[in-house]
DNA sequence: ATACTGTTTAACAATTTTGTTAAACATCAA
DNA sequence: TTGATGTTTAACAAAATTGTTAAACAGTAT
């Protein structure tokens, strides 16, 4: 039947994703993931052929999504500052539905150097590229303090990755629960923005829902 | 023999460090660390008695030799700029060395999140604490904005070693060989200074070498 | 030389994990 | 009902990986 093969696929790739990506367990065998799902085994190899290719659909597929939303803020024609803004909410709130993407990805291309061509190829204009005029402008009005797009991109991203990364370091370290951690990591929407521009996060940005209805 | 007993011991924790936290390769088989070291498989189990056992010490004492390293940075009596610039040497120093360590300990704690115990169990004060007056004075003076010593620790952690963890990546992206990403790094040291204080660094403080004199 | 110690090796056993296959099952159309 | 199609299952085979063991080896002291 047509909708319930969809299903089961969809099923299989959703639980995965959560495996992989939201538990961090990257290295989880078939069987671990046909249990998750509650079908059988072998019901991986019937719809993806190899626990690798079924690994190979779901960075894809999970990539792209994470891409869009983000390159689509980049592209946008948002003053920079509202720019930036939305960019760390989208990549904060992306982290915290699956905090171990990057990580994974981290170890799949120090074990698989060649993949690493497959997962930057959708790139062709880089990320440091879309923001260079914006940022030029803003460190020629002397808004912000002399820094390469290149070198801004990486900071922007590490100040809003690697407390994802290293949730499970940091929880543990400062005793936090669950809750708190996800407050904290809310609360750095508001610190990243004001470690980038040395500046106050306006307040109509430093909520998510209200940025997602400026695009 | 006694010496070549340490010899080899001493080469299978070398040749696995390597792999694990130079080259990224965090499913290491004891067949490739042997290889790696030029040595029977067995000898592994017979100094370390399990692949696990190896792991956990190997672990213990790299863990214990960098947050030594980075500690005694914290608690010196240097003035507040001088020592976050140590400790941003010494990190992204550490960090250019094992470049995947960070990866690797986050991995293992989402594998089995019963050992981040082990992992954090030394670390009786928090590194946030350790700067929490200075920072507390800085801010009081106006040097720099408010904000609290957790937030300013994940953002120094962050900046320093997001970077060195995606590696691959943002090499690939930006086309750059090993030698233009060493520089890149070493460029960083002071782009993360002048990140975090919106401040040059001092020049004096710039050069790994010289600071590590000042300790 | 010989016996003793600790080190290294090759061969083996046990386990885990992936991938295959044939049969059972369900749904739908003729 | 029967036959065709696609889905699911259990059972099997193959490969990879860890851990064990007995024997070979090297050096040292007696």
């Amino acid at each position: 039947m047509r909708t319930e093969e969809a299903l089961t696929e969809k099923l299989i790739k959703e639980k995965a994703r959560i495996l992989f990506f939201q538990k961090g367990l990257l290295d989880a065998t078939t069987q671990e993931i046909a249990d998750e799902a509650g079908v059988n085994r072998a019901l991986i190899h019937y719809y993806f052929r190899s626990r690798e290719q079924m690994l190979e659909t779901l960075l894809d597929e999970t990539l792209l999504e994470k891409k869009e939303k983000v390159r689509s803020i980049l592209v946008s024609n948002l003053p920079f500052r509202e720019k930036i803004a939305c960019y760390i909410n989208a990549l904060v709130d992306y982290g915290l539905a699956y905090p171990y993407l990057d990580n994974f990805i981290i170890s799949e291309t120090a074990r698989h150097p060649e993949k690493i061509r497959i997962f930057c190829s959708r790139d062709r204009i880089k990320s440091s590229d879309l923001i260079r005029e914006q940022l030029a402008e803003e460190i020629a009005n002397g808004k912000i303090a002399n820094i390469s797009p290149e070198h801004f991109m990486v900071n922007l991203s590490a100040l809003c990755n690697y407390p994802l990364l290293a949730k499970s370091v940091l929880q543990t370290i400062h005793g936090m629960t669950d809750v708190a951690y996800r407050k904290f990591l809310n609360e750095r929407k508001r610190v990243i923005f004001r470690t980038i521009f040395n500046e106050e996060m306006p307040q109509h940005l430093a909520n998510t829902e209200l940025t997602k209805n400026r695009l």
